[in-house]
DNA sequence: GTCTATAAACGGATAGAC
DNA sequence: GTCTATCCGTTTATAGAC
C-alpha cells in the first residue's frame, strides 16, 4: 500500500471510531486517549491527522452538511408541501440508518451547541429545511415539530432489535406524522 | 439560621446550580469547581454533601423519579387511553416548562445511559408508561413514539422566546399527536 | 459547615527520534 | 507515518485547620 492510500486509510479510521465513541459516550467523556487505543495506534498519531479535538468534531459534521446539502437542493425543486417533507424524510431517514450504530451527532449535543463556528452550518441547514416544509414563516407549532423530528436518536437507541428495513420504516412513519402539522 | 437549615439550603442550592449547569454545558463539561465557583462556596464544600460527582446526578434522577411515579400512579387510576394520554401529557410538560430554563436530564444523556445503575429507574418508568399508553405488548411504532416524545428537550432550546403558557400549549399539542398512533 | 492546601490521575497538545 | 517521552493545565477527590 502507498503511504498516500495508508494516510487514507488511517483518516478514515479516526473518523469512524470518534464518530462511534462520540455517540456512545459523548463528546466530552471521549478522550484522544480512548480513540487512539481503540484503533491499535497512539494518541500522538492521532494528533499528525487532526490538530485538535475540535478539529475531529469539525470534519464529522462538514460530512453530514455534505450530505444533506444536495438533498435539500433536491427537495426545493419538488412541488408540494408533502411531495417535499416525504423526499426530505426518506433522505434524512436513510442517513440515519445508515449510520445507526453510530448514531447522529445533531445539533443538540451540548459540544456542538457551544461553538459558534461549528454551529453555525447545522443551523443553517435547519433553517432552510424548515423554509422548504412550511413557507418563510412558520408557526411555533411547525418549528416544534422541525426540532423534534431532528433529533431521532433516542428512537434509534430505544429499538435496537429492529432490522435496518424495519426501522427504516419506523422512522419515516414517525418523522411524517410528525411533521404534518 | 440553625445548622441544620443552613445545610438544606447549601445541599439545595448544589442541586440547582448542577442541574442548570448540566443542562447547559452538559455533565462531563462541569467541573465541580464551576458550580462550586457559581454558588460562591469552595470545591470541598460541595464534597461535604456529596461524595461524587456521580452522587449529584443520581440525587438530580431521584428527584424526577419523586415526580413521576404518583403521576403515574394517578394515571393509571383513569379509563380510556385518551385520557390517559392526556393525563400523562399534561403532567409531564408541566415539569418540563417548569424546569424550562433547566432543562430536563432525559434518559438519553450519555453521562446517563453509560450508568447502568443510574439508569435503572428511568427505565423502569418508561416502561410503566408504554403499558399505560398502549397496553402489554406496545408495536413498535408506539414504543417509538414515545422514545421520541419523552426526549423534548430540543424542543425547548429551539423557542426559548416563547413564554410558559405559550410553550406548554404547543409541547401538549405536540406530544399528544406524536403519542396517538 | 466551610475553608486552604495538596495529592493523584487524566486530558489535550507538542518535540523529536525512527 | 508512527512512535516514545514529556509538558502543563484541569479535574476528581481527600486531609486537616478553623
Amino acid at each position: 500500500m502507498t503511504r498516500a492510500a495508508q494516510a487514507e486509510r488511517t483518516r478514515a479510521a479516526i473518523l469512524t471510531t470518534a464518530r462511534r465513541l462520540f455517540a456512545t459516550h459523548g463528546y466530552d467523556a471521549t478522550s484522544l486517549h480512548t480513540i487512539a487505543d481503540e484503533m491499535d495506534v497512539t494518541k500522538a498519531n492521532v494528533y499528525y491527522y487532526f490538530r485538535t479535538k475540535t478539529a475531529i468534531l469539525e470534519a464529522l459534521l462538514d460530512n453530514s452538511v455534505t450530505y444533506f446539502d444536495p438533498l435539500l437542493t433536491e427537495t426545493a425543486q419538488l412541488k408540494g408541501k408533502r411531495a417535499r417533507a416525504e423526499h426530505l424524510v426518506a433522505g434524512f431517514v436513510d442517513q440515519v440508518v445508515a449510520n445507526r450504530a453510530l448514531s447522529p451527532l445533531g445539533q443538540t449535543h451540548p459540544s456542538v451547541r457551544r461553538n459558534e463556528r461549528i454551529n453555525a452550518e447545522p443551523a443553517r441547514l435547519a433553517t432552510t429545511a424548515m423554509r422548504l416544509l412550511y413557507g418563510d414563516e412558520p408557526t411555533d407549532d411547525q418549528r416544534a415539530a422541525w426540532f423534534l423530528a431532528s433529533d431521532v436518536g433516542p428512537v434509534v437507541a430505544g429499538l435496537p432489535h429492529l432490522t435496518h428495513d424495519e426501522l427504516r420504516e419506523v422512522l419515516r412513519r414517525l418523522c411524517l406524522r410528525v411533521l404534518r402539522v
